[in-house]
Order: C-alpha cells, then structure tokens, then sequence
DNA sequence: AGTTAGCACTCTTGACTATGAAGTGCTAAC
DNA sequence: GTTAGCACTTCATAGTCAAGAGTGCTAACT
C-alpha cells in the first residue's frame, strides 16, 4: 500500500503530466505542489513508485511519467468527480433542452455536446433497439409499387424504411398488412420480426407470399444496420503534442474510420456505467496508446445510446469523467419527464 | 503559345510531379521521358516556362514543381480522360448497381466508390429538392400526438420528418390536411411549401391554426436542413507526403469539419460538369493548398447531388476526372432505366 | 538561331561534434 | 527517515563540414 506522501505525489505527477504533457520533475512539483519535504525525498519516492510500476521514464536523465497502471491508480483511487464549472452545467442543460423527435436526436447532442466541452473526439451510437417493445407498426402506401413502413418503440425510437415491389401494392393488402402486423407485434421487441413471424403472415396472407418476404427483410435489414456512428470533433486531436507524430495521428484516424472497432468498443461497454480503458487494457492492439471512456444511458432495461470519448492516455480523466456524469443525470431526468 | 517541346515538358513534369511529390529535374526528365534534346536544351525550356508562369522553383538548386497556372493548363489543354482500367470499370459498374430506395443513397455509394479507386478524400451531399416537384404527400397519425409527414418527389427523393404536439391530433383533421396539401401542392415544387401556402391552409382549415404553423415549419426545416455532406476517406490523407507537415494535415481536416464551407463548395458547383478548382483558384484562402474536384449530377433540370474530391494541388487530376466521367455516365444509364 | 557540353555556383541534406541544461541516483551527514 | 551536495547520464541545440543534386551561364557547335 501506498503511504499518504506517496498517494499525494502520485497525484500530483498525473495532473501536472496531464496538464503539461512533459516528464515531470522532483523539483517542479516541490514549486507547484505544496508538498512539505525536499527534493531528494520526491525522488526516493518516484524511484519507489517507478519500482510498483505506477510510473514511467523516458530515459535516466527525464522526469517521471505515468504509466496506464498508474493512471488505472489514479482513476480509482485518487479521482475526483466534481471538475465542472458553473458555465459548463449551464451549457450542458441548454444544449439537453433542445426539443427533440427521436432518442437518437439526443444521443447525438449529447455527443456533441461533451466533445466540445472536453475538446476530445467522442464517439456515439444510438439505441439497440432489438429489445425495444412495438408501440405501433403502420404501413403507407407511397407510390403504386412503393410501401413505406414506420415503427414506433416504447422507448421513443422511430424507424423507417421504404421497400419497392416489382407488381402493384392495393390498399385493401395494406391495410390487411397493418391489422396482421399490429395484432400479433404490438408489446412484442423489435427483435420478435424473426423467421416465426414470417412463417405465420405467410400462411394468413398465404395467397400474397411474394409480398412479404421482402417487407420481413427489409425492416430487419433497417433495424439491425441503422447503426451510423456518430463522429465529433475529430479534428482536435491536432491540438495535442502525443499526436505531433505523424504515425500516432494516422493510427487515431484509422481507428476511427473503422467503423466496427469503434461499433464493438461501444457495445461493449456495460449498462449505465462509466467505464475506461486505459492504454494496453483496451482489448485491440490498436488502441495501446489511447484511452477511451464510455457510458451508456438507459430507461429501465432499454438501451438509449452509448457515447465515447476517445484520446491519448494522458487523457484528462476527471474532468471527461465529471462531464460525463453530469450529462448522464441531467438526460435522465429530461427522459424521466416523460418525453417518450 | 507554347511550341510543342515545351508542351510536352511540361507534360512530362507534371506527371512526374505528381508521381513522385518529389521537384523534377532536366536529367531525370531526360531519362524517364523520351525527349529527343539534351538536358541544356530542357534547362532552357524549363526557365521559359518557369518565366511565363507554369512552374514554380523551391529553391535555386532544385528542380521545377508546377504551379496552379501550370496544373490548370495541364487540365484544360493536356490532360487525358481515358485513365481507367477495365478492372475499375467493372468495379465500378457493381457498385452502382446495388439496388437502392432512395436516390441519395446512390450518390452516397458514387462517393464511397470514387474514393476508394482514386484513394482521395470524397465529399458528397444530396440533392437540393427545392425545385422537385411533389408528386405525393401523406400525413400518418403515429400515436395521438405525433404526426409523420412523407414528401415522395419525381425525382426519386423521399423527405419524411416527425412532428410533435401539445394537444391530441383526430383522424379527421389528417385526413383534412391529406385533401388540402395535395389538391394544392401536387406537381408543384417544394418550395411552393411558402408562407402563402400556409395563409391558404390557415384560411381553409380556421379552426385549427395551432396545427398548421409547427407542421409548415417542421416540413421546411426538413427540406432545407436535411443536406448532411458525407464524408469517405479522410485518413486517406496520410498517404501524401504533403500532408507530412502537421500544419497541412491539420488545416485540412479543419476543412472538412466545417461543413458549411464543404456545402458552399459543393452547392457552388455548376451543372451537370465537372469543375477543377486549383489550389488559390479556390474562392477560400483556406482551401489555397488544396484541390478540388467537383461534379452534379442532373435528371433533365432536377439536380440529384453532388459529388466531391478534395486532395493537395499535386493531385492526379487525370485519374480523377476519368473515373467521374465513367461514374457520371454510368449514373445517368442507371438513372435513364427509370429507376424513380 | 537554336542546341549543346562544360563548369562554376547555390542550396539542401545528413553526419558528426561540442556544449549546456535538466534531472536523477547515490553518498554521507543530519 | 530525511536531506544537502555532487557526479553522472541523457537529451536538445547549434555549428561545422562534405557530399550531392541541379541549375544557369558561357562559349562552342550545327
């Protein structure tokens, strides 16, 4: 176990890296940190941080960084929460008011909304809504050949999807449509559209089959793929020095084009929970040298969207983390209004 | 006038140029190119040229790099638009004929394709449907106080938004405001959806004014807000040795984080052409290291999107314009099948 | 008059060196 | 257990130098 010395000086080291991006100093932290020994004894200390493992050096002659296991220390234990100010609350709650149509739409700004006030790239996703219960399922004729089909979940998600036919659509098989539809999928998840289903509209509209293959497909295809991933502010990274190497700046910019990676990270991370992977704890090799923190909201057992922000390891945890939880509270209470 | 010799130098230097990145010399021109004169005579050409405007020289001991004026005649005088293998052709060819709903989404797949085989950067946006004619517009009840509004247009576009109300909406009044909007608004072009337009619904349906006004301005908001630009390839820059300095690197995806300007450029793009914009030909200081490549592509008069490519001057002008003339036409036969 | 060989001149690049600054780790004293 | 003092290590910066690449000019050639 660490000593209360040690703890301090550790905390220290992180927040003047984080702050600086420099190895720091036995004797700048006794200038800038009110700590009540000599420098010799910082540098007894270092050693014997270095020695667990919580710190790192460059090279014998450089002060001290931390290492992803002292930042996992810090993060855990040394942490506070509460790095916000007034303006950014504000700022918050302005941009959460905006009138909404769609969860999503939400997801969204709050994305948007913690890039710029963290200035890290984040990442969103919006709902699964696979387990998200059919309020209504209306079907709309557009065109002669054109049938549009709208579902409303109990969880404010909206989706929608157009399918085209090769022979005319009558609104007498629109309409069966919706009574067969809503009769055996109202309550129902989303996720119930399955095989079964098909099975059973094809015997009740069995002389229609060539009809409701492609509905079944295409709706499944709209929920399943309607998985855009919501990119802000990843231009930042510029701003930070770890990214002045050209090989570190391409390799953030690939991750975040690949799509699935990004997909898979935010998927992964737990139900209404904070959570960071720092540096080699990220599970792709791609990541060792980047941080990402995400958290999902949900209304009861429904997902609503997961948002990640994703930057160097010497990230600036406590204030992403205080950002987080307070964009995390104030979109529980504009749900618990009652909006959906 | 340029004679011939200095023509085809500099020819030759601009291909090389853009080959390479690297400042070309009278000896290597000599070499790879196969001019019948010495490199003195080259030299001599070379300072001509310079003189008059088409290259441009870092320094006294290094060779010659073109200049915007020196890429722009390559591009008006010189450059070839048959640069395209069969492999890409037929490449090409399967991407465009994924079936797909909604006009936009093919413009969005030419973008993603004409990125991947020019390996440049590709922007694209939709449609501007202001000047579409509507051809249908149905409102769905989608629970008792949300609204969905449905816009099918002759070219292929399908605009859909969600409205939300403070007090219940009846089956009648939806089934009013199908009869009013289509009887007056069919054939006509969205943007007759105006101010004068709601003075007439307001007048027709006087009871329910409350109604009428959100519906008008979220139906607009929709059509003019919906231009999202999408974006392929933005990591593909690393590529590029002029993208080395961080400086460049930064200033570019600045560019495409502001999505105004990408619009503007885009928006500004005549019909039915490809356009070339030069490094400072670019009406926007920021964009003097840049190039840009644009085109729209156009059913009769309705405009069906637009299509971009965005890379530093050096870029392979040849390859590009081809695969868009290929692109282009394959869009209009895919188009003339009657799709929409 | 246009073309070419030859060569001096310019500028960049990379390797090598010297020097100063920053920080540590150790020793010995407190 | 803490601290002052100092030797030692490493990095960063500037300076020097030589090699290499390419031009521009001059004078000769066709």
């Amino acid at each position: 176990m660490l000593d209360n010395r040690k703890k301090r000086i550790l905390q220290a080291i992180i927040e003047e890296y984080i702050n600086t991006a420099e190895p720091v100093s036995s004797g700048s932290l006794l200038q800038n940190y009110g700590l009540e020994c000599s420098s010799a004894t910082i540098r007894n200390d270092m050693a014997e941080l270095e020695h667990v493992g919580y710190l790192d050096k460059p090279h014998t002659s450089a002060g001290r960084i931390p290492s992803a296991k002292g930042y996992r220390f810090y993060v855990d234990e040394l942490l506070k929460d509460d790095n916000i100010s007034i303006q950014e609350m504000k700022y918050i709650k302005s941009k959460l008011e905006t009138k909404v149509n769609e969860i999503e739409e939400l997801t969204k700004i709050a994305s948007n909304t913690l890039s710029e006030i963290t200035h890290y790239t984040s990442v969103a996703i919006g709902p699964r809504t696979r387990k998200h219960n059919i309020v209504d399922i209306k079907f709309v004729l557009l065109g002669s050949r054109v049938l549009m089909a709208v579902i409303l979940t109990d969880a404010g998600a909206i989706k929608e999807t157009i399918i085209k036919f090769d022979q005319d659509i009558t609104e007498s098989q629109v309409s069966n449509l919706n009574i067969l539809f809503n009769n055996k999928l109202r309550g129902m998840p989303l996720e119930k559209i399955d095989e079964p289903f098909e099975q059973y509209i094809m015997n009740e509209m069995s002389n229609e089959v060539k009809v409701i293959k492609p509905i079944i497909e295409q709706i499944n295809y709209a929920i399943v793929y309607n998985t855009d991933v919501y990119l802000e502010g990843a231009n930042k990274v510029f701003n930070f020095p770890e990214f002045k190497k050209l090989e570190v700046a391409r390799t953030f910019l690939n991750i975040l084009d690949t799509k699935e990676l990004v997909l898979d990270i935010l998927n992964s991370s737990l139900a209404e929970d904070i959570n960071v992977y720092i540096g080699d704890e990220n599970e792709y090799s791609e990541l060792k040298d980047f941080s990402i923190i995400t958290f999902r909201h949900t209304i009861g057992k429904h997902d609503l969207g997961t948002i990640g922000i994703i930057g160097p390891t010497r990230m600036d945890y406590s204030k992403v983390i205080s950002v987080m939880k307070y964009i995390s509270k104030k979109l529980n209470e504009q749900l618990g209004k009652g909006m959906f």
